[in-house]
DNA sequence: GTCAGGATTACCT
DNA sequence: GGTAATCCTGACT
């Protein structure tokens, strides 16, 4: 599909990309499900973001590549995803939080350990679909393990606080979480669910 | 070599 | 809702 919206604005790309079907290939096992939680990180602006005042370093040099490279940190020993927008002048991006398992879940369930709660956090996503830092960061959308398609469309989209960011001062009240109403699959809320999980139709 | 710092998770009351 | 577990990364007060 045509990615070019991960070039604009990233609050927009970030709206845009749930209910978007994401999908890895590790080890020859493909996983996949759609996109139901985002965040987004502006950058040079942003207090909690990585690269808050263009700092840059060695962990989050990939945010200082274009639109479609995917940024992979390691952190209490779980590992983040995050697709990275704009350019290498404006290191932004989105942080894939969670999504509706659709493909492979019972394999999920063997990564995971357990038989619930397989996607619903940035830490558990990853490693319901294989992916590390080692393997996955620097890569591109569509041309590596990691590929997103046209998938479902939200009924409406839930915007609140980022999670996770308590020390971050004024940008802890940001709104750039972006959530499906309705469904179940997002990380910390007790949702009510809606029906068909809050997609269309 | 050492050490502090997390965009977390799971389990407790 | 509180907190312990856990653990890799990167910089070096």
């Amino acid at each position: 599909m045509d990615l070019s919206f991960l070039a604009g604005d990233t609050i927009s790309a970030a709206k845009q990309l749930l209910g978007k079907y994401i999908s890895t290939e590790t080890d020859g096992i493909v996983t996949g499900g759609y996109i139901t939680e985002v965040e987004a990180y502006l950058g040079a602006d942003d207090k909690a973001a990585h690269a808050y005042q263009l700092k840059r370093n060695k962990k989050n040099e990939m945010m200082y590549r274009d639109y479609r490279t995917i940024y992979v940190y390691t952190m209490h020993g779980h590992h983040c995803m995050n697709f990275i927008t704009k350019d290498e002048h404006h290191p932004e991006g989105v942080l894939i939080r969670a999504i509706e398992p659709v493909t492979g879940i019972e394999v999920m369930k063997a990564r995971r350990g357990r038989e619930h709660n397989l996607t619903d956090g940035p830490g558990k996503l990853t490693q319901s679909l294989g992916v590390t830092r080692d393997v996955y960061n620097g890569t591109r959308l569509n041309e590596d393990g990691v590929s997103i398609s046209d998938g479902k469309t939200p009924i409406e989209i839930i915007a609140s606080k980022r999670i996770g960011i308590d020390n971050k001062e004024e940008a802890v009240d940001y709104l750039y979480r972006f959530t499906v109403k309705g469904n179940p699959y997002v990380s910390k809320d007790k949702v009510k669910r809606e029906d068909n999980n809050g997609w269309i139709e």
